[in-house]
DNA sequence: CTAAAACCTAGAGTGCGCGCTAGGTCAAGG
DNA sequence: CCTTGACCTAGCGCGCACTCTAGGTTTTAG
């Protein structure tokens, strides 16, 4: 019946993650799944949903920089079942803040790509040619550690 | 007199960077200055307060994820002397795109993790316990390679 | 039943961006 | 002069997150 999402080879779930088959049996050996993969008589994994959803999360955490080791911490805390959500929240917690962080750094980075890049337009339209690759419009102070304080 | 910014030892350009003097080293024989960096009489690098502006510069490219292989590119574009500022500006224009890309894809990632945190939040302050790890409020439709198509 | 396709394990290899070591040389203060 | 610390070259090593290889087994379509 429900079968089309249930008892899935990992060519399905490859599929449906995009995720490549190496890096499903990685995961599996890296300890990043919520359970143990059960497997078929012949030794095949056999996923189910709930993996797939499982593993479309991690994507979602790998894609804004969680490390894999970070990901097993949460994996870990998720296994040793109830009891210790406000340590996967305080993990979900800073993890948002480093992404919004580095969605900071990049629009701080962004803007100063788009000066040059409009500097570049002025200069290519009407021929100038004067200092093009300069950093940006200052030269006298040596700060540039962290761009964006908030 | 202008001495306190020129003629600046390796020593001096890490501090005014952020940079290692491996990272200093690495970049010269990777070929990423717009210059070949003088040596004082005992072969020791002799800086200028320009190739420190071109290395602020370039960490804002890199922490904007240009690898090393493009901004090599952007400097021999640079040392070939002017003529080709357009196809300057297209490799400024593409990487402009490819960080506004990654900035909506953490936006997208960042709006799921909140939504993650949002629900944990809720079941810490009263106490409920139902399938808390769910990758987000959906569970049937498996796409998700390219979340933020614009 | 057979052949092809998918799957298995163990382990080595890859690309990036440096980091670090070894074994020295050079420059400035006392 | 001598010490100390910054600097030099050459090149190996590392951590991450896979990726690929080799050699074999299982599953499935015809």
């Amino acid at each position: 019946m429900s079968e089309d999402t249930e008892n899935l080879p990992i060519g399905r779930v490859s599929e449906a993650t995009g995720m490549s088959v190496h890096a499903l049996r990685f995961f599996e050996r890296e300890g990043l799944f919520l359970r143990e993969i059960p497997r078929s008589g012949g030794g095949q994994r056999i996923y189910q949903q709930a993996d797939v959803d499982w593993l479309v999360l991690c994507n979602r955490l790998r894609a804004s920089g969680m490390p894999i080791a970070t990901i097993r911490k949460f994996a870990e805390l998720i296994r040793s079942g109830p009891g210790n959500e406000p340590d996967r929240l305080a993990l979900l917690q800073e993890h948002e803040q480093n992404v919004q962080a580095k969605i900071d750094e990049l629009q701080a980075c962004l803007g100063v790509i788009h000066t040059k890049v409009v500097i570049y337009e002025q200069h290519v339209q009407d021929g100038t040619a004067a200092g093009l690759w300069a950093p940006a419009p200052q030269q006298t102070s040596p700060q540039c550690q962290t761009p964006v304080p908030r």
